[in-house]
DNA sequence: TCAGTCAAGCTGTCGC
DNA sequence: GCGACAGCTTGACTGA
């Protein structure tokens, strides 16, 4: 575990307590979100407790609680697919790795599996997904500056509008809807 | 109930 | 052949 895993740790911990007492002063947390606000809390003590035991020993349990094996075989008797949820902490650790390196060596992958309690192959699949998330919006925003300037040239026509909502229509995770101004693009 | 999210599955390619 | 990758799809899960 890294030394810049703790601070933000702690500071997670506070955010999450802060948030979780504003919103109940306020009475607009729902008793499930404040459950999942408690559920976050116990995540990041319980990875603050693996840093300071990964600080002291140098080593981690690789066991992962939030990626068991919980797949059931259906009535055909077929394997369930199960999805693991990763802990915010996780993420934010990878995101932030990832913000410093889209890829890793098979060295850096094993320590960032063992520090954040993940198999490699996990921490492999997410950088993979996370390089193909972060191309496809950057394509989408490129194809949208080009709209933009095809709008100001007046070249665009309902055969242009027609592609890029072909483009756009099965990729919902393009757009983000937490601006101000309403569905923005990534 | 349904649309959105995302870890994992699948397929083809590339370098060794 | 093996492992890692890109590109895309699938399916479990979640919130509105």
């Amino acid at each position: 575990m890294s030394e810049a895993v703790k601070p933000l740790t702690s500071f997670l911990i506070e955010d999450i307590l802060s948030i979780k007492e504003s919103t109940r002063l306020n009475g607009k947390c729902s008793t499930q979100k404040m459950e999942r606000c408690s559920q976050w809390k116990e995540e990041s003590e319980e990875l603050e407790q693996l840093c300071q035991q990964d600080m002291m020993f140098g080593s981690l349990d690789t066991s992962c609680p939030s990626t068991s094996d919980s797949s059931t075989l259906t009535s055909a008797g077929k394997q369930k697919r199960s999805r693991a949820a990763f802990t915010h902490l996780q993420v934010l650790e990878l995101e932030k790795k990832f913000n410093h390196q889209r890829y890793l060596s098979a060295p850096e992958r094993a320590h960032l599996a063992s520090t954040l309690r993940l198999t490699e192959t996990q921490v492999k699949i997410w950088f993979q997904n996370r390089r193909y998330k972060t191309k496809r919006k950057q394509q989408t925003s490129e194809l949208c500056k080009d709209m933009y300037k095809s709008d100001r040239l007046g070249l665009r026509d309902d055969l242009v509008r027609a592609s890029l909502l072909s483009s756009l229509h099965y990729r919902p995770y393009l757009w983000d809807f937490s601006g101000p101004w309403g569905p923005t693009l990534w």
